[in-house]
DNA sequence: CTGTCGAGTTAACGACCGTTAACCACTCTG
DNA sequence: CAGAGTGGTTAACGGTCGTTAACTCGACAG
């Protein structure tokens, strides 16, 4: 188990990252929300981009481990993407902050943090790909790939969306994504 | 119209502010890509919020304006929601870095900027929310409001999504829209 | 030709940032 | 009770940032 400390520096550095960007927000100002102040920082992490890197090493982690259980223990390709924005949006509706920061801080990142998040993000993709292209043969992997990213984005709003109880909005995403989702194609396009 | 040197200024500050964030690109980079020389920016803006600024208020003022004429001009509900879908992709396949920054750099505003880019945001969100009503008059209205946020994540994700062509992701992104924003529900979630 | 004005330059200032150094207190072990 | 290790403190350093000042140069009106 990571110290508590670590734990408690993480979560408040993501919320003000969230909040502000990597770049607004000053070790000084992390520290504070900890109630401790700046340089103790380096007592747990090597620097300011180490915080992020462990930030986003272990959101992309997490989503990609879980997502692959939940996946892997469901009876058909449709209940697969059933479990996997289920998980997503369980994912996303508990850690908004993270949610955020995964997706703009990723350019912050030292170049040996950017691919290891890359990697596991690629990996997190090619799951959906997968099971989308069961339920979607009509779609080529390209093709797929940019459904499944859109996907990414309907589910990712979340933390920018109105104030509706989170039981709602739980069923709003699951209901709006998967319509995107699996919607087969009735025409073409211009 | 504005003068060239202000538009060239606003066009690569985009790119710049796209790539790595508003507080990770210095007056000295903006001026650089412009090839002038950071304090010459002072010349034509009152400084590098001013910038901002600008850029925010201008990117929701024409999405605003030209949502609105566009949806005035089309003859059915139905017609009004395409005609802002494909409005919304147009703009977003032709300025991927504007519609990041405006994702992105909200907080970054000072406060009269800030209020002043909220409230044609909400604007535009209540266009989209009036038409998405007539269609869906199951929908009350804080969860047509949440509708239509989701939908802006989904149509916002071009700049994050796979190199497909541009004309099939054009038709991709309408389609999932389309699905995932007139979808009626079909079952309750738990 | 003169003088004003717009648009650029370099130099410099103060503030703040990430990081390191030096020091201190508390808690354990032997 | 010595002494190492852990986790905190404040002070200070070098670098960078946004901004201002002072100056230059070309265009153009009278």
């Amino acid at each position: 188990m990571a110290s508590s400390r670590r734990d408690q520096i993480l979560a408040c550095a993501a919320e003000l990252f969230a909040e502000r960007g990597y770049h607004g927000v000053s070790v000084h100002d992390i520290g504070a929300a900890c109630d401790i102040s700046g340089p103790a920082l380096y007592r747990h992490f090597e620097g300011k981009t180490a915080i992020l890197t462990d930030m986003l090493v272990g959101i992309s982690g997490e989503l990609l481990a879980e997502g692959r259980r939940r996946a892997s223990t469901a009876g058909s390709p449709d209940e697969a993407l059933r479990a996997l924005v289920d998980w997503h949006i369980e994912f996303a509706l508990g850690h908004p902050d993270l949610i955020v920061v995964q997706e703009r801080e990723w350019a912050n990142l030292p170049i040996d943090g950017r691919t290891a998040v890359r990697s596991l993000q690629l990996s997190y993709v090619d799951l959906w790909v997968d099971v989308v292209r069961q339920l979607r043969p009509d779609l080529d992997r390209p093709t797929a790939r940019a459904t499944v990213q859109i996907g990414f984005g309907l589910l990712n709003s979340t933390p920018h969306s109105a104030r509706i109880s989170s039981a709602a909005m739980r069923s709003l995403l699951e209901r709006m994504a998967l319509a995107a989702l699996l919607d087969t194609p009735l025409e073409a396009a211009g």
